[in-house]
DNA sequence: TATGAATGAGACTTCATTCAT
DNA sequence: GATGAATGAAGTCTCATTCAT
């Protein structure tokens, strides 16, 4: 059969990206088959080739997509002449909504890297690291400037994304606290991590 | 052939669950073959089945036997008497030195959750609540006691898990910080975290 | 490689039922393996999902068929208006024919019952006891209108019907008796199974 | 372990032979699997190889057994200086009597020869034909004195046989017949058959 | 004689991918 | 751009059989 009317390549690669997406999401990229991704999106696996030329570039291509989306998101969210701890809680903010809103496409961005071929890989950690310097450069000028009293700023780094992160394992919609309110306890953890002088 | 002299069943099964971990916590669960784990371990796939009935079960005894040694570890570690911040901070050696100990069986309790059945899941999920329940509970008594002063103690229980499980992904034996030097830099942030009143 | 050239789906199902026909009936549903019947057609083992999603269909397939074509066969045979001598010899030449054109299907139809599933193997005994009711209602007729003197109506019909079946198992081509003599010979073994007043 | 205490080397094969019997019968030879027939016995699968080499011999020996103690049972049975009629109602009850009482082995007798290899099928094909000649042998006396109007006395022959053996797969114990009238009913059917000038 | 651990082959089935249509 | 049929490899698991103990 020809293509069936009213469906246009860009609609179905873009069904595909999403169908991949909560799939490898729900079950892991590895145990995701291409008849399944295909199965939910209504066409037959052959289909998928046709708009993606393996099942490792429909990975690769939602993991460079989310951090490059990510990078732009906070390019266009950036102010500039902030100070550090008001920069850091519009960092915060922004990287909790951020993940919330996109949980998916960070989830597999953590899970799946170890199934990224090399260069892959590579390219979506120098992304990530990219986006690892943001927070780290507030805290050097908060280091800088005195705001902060930083123990490691390695350390410190880290441990804010890791702790940022951790919440999209335990937020579910409708939980005891509002994304509001998630996001201002946050902002308190986090400036007590960098010793920031009075909270807010 | 039959079983080759001097080999005994349980130190085939000792084997293959040491290949199973490594290769779990290097591919995936889903990505790593009975016929790889069977290869690194010098048998026939056909033996595995000897020693556990499906790979199900491998993964799952795996995670098994990792909470309930993590619990038991915890166990013997304990000591009774301590203030909040003194056992806070035991806890935290405690953790970092187990996790970097058993970072294998760390990383696939957390990456292959989703690979459980349904029963084996639950069974996991009620451990892990019984040992983040300690870190709770001290929390609890260090709000109790005035010697905390914390923000939210289930956002902060969680915090301070992903913050301390975070470090698992970057740390590198040789690395720029030595194990002590790490253990103390968390010591820090998480009493940051808590509110201790004055840092040990 | 993808589709060869000049074949199509329903031909290669067609081979498919063949080959699956043939082996089982010379060497058991169970001693059959998927590859062997793909070996016989000439394509991979897995293409055979293609068009039957498992073995037990492929069997239950060719079983329901059999039953299916063997009903309509008789429908279209039968002769409504025939006394009941009639009917039975029209009936027997009928089951005789067509059991030794059709004695693959027949064979396999009583031998790999036990290989059905439970709801597969309920289907097929409805059909065969829809068949069997053909001759037990033609000697219901013959014994109320006093041309039979059946013995035990029930008993009498399953042993016309292992009678005529039992001949599957030694006629040959080209053996002593043509298919003609053989149909002869059976008509009158029934009539006087069913006590029939004169023969012919 | 060595034997457990209180279990001989022939109780041992009987049950095995009792087991292989029983699963075949259910399932089929080529379905069963050596393991299963070690669960129903309460062994290991290698312990069967101290009592049968292989499979096959398994199969093998239940079947030359079954014919062998079938012709034993005959020959006990036969009582010379009978008429033709009163040698075939005899062979008639003996039969049925037999073969209900052993009907597992009957029907892997007849299911499971095309599993036999060659040289065992032959002997099996030798020691049926040697039955097989015993109703022929009546036939062929009836038919000499004329107590017996035999159509044709090779398929006469095949036809009882198939009759009679069609019996066990509707036979139910607490059916709607005893086994006496069972055995009555097939009496008078043979004596149609042959063409018995008076019933009994 | 029995166990339990092993082999090597092979079972059914699914996989990513290709390609004629 | 899509289908449906195909490949060839590989998946998990079971098989008959062997043999050290």
């Amino acid at each position: 059969m020809a293509r069936r009317a009213g469906s246009t390549g860009a609609e179905t690669a873009e069904k595909l990206r999403n169908a991949a997406l909560e799939l490898f999401a729900r079950s892991g990229y590895a145990a995701v088959s291409m008849r399944e991704i295909a199965a939910e999106t209504g066409v037959q696996a052959g289909a998928i080739y046709n708009h993606f030329p393996t099942k490792q570039d429909l990975l690769n291509e939602l993991l460079q997509v989310h951090m490059e989306t990510l990078l732009n998101a906070w390019s266009e969210a950036e102010e500039p002449g902030l100070t550090p701890p008001q920069a850091l809680e519009h960092f915060v903010r922004f990287h909790i909504r951020y993940h919330l809103a996109k949980s998916r496409e960070v989830f597999i961005s953590y899970m799946e890297l170890r199934n990224l071929e090399a260069a892959n890989f590579s390219a979506i950690e120098g992304l990530r690291r990219r986006y690892e310097s943001v927070p780290r450069a507030i805290l050097d000028r908060g280091a800088a400037d005195g705001t902060f009293d930083i123990v490691d700023p390695q350390v410190t780094t880290m441990a804010i994304i890791a702790m940022l992160n951790g919440m999209t394992t335990w937020y579910r919609e409708n939980g005891r606290l509002s994304l509001d309110e998630i996001e201002a306890l946050y902002v308190r953890l986090v400036a007590r991590l960098v010793g920031q002088k009075k909270e807010d």
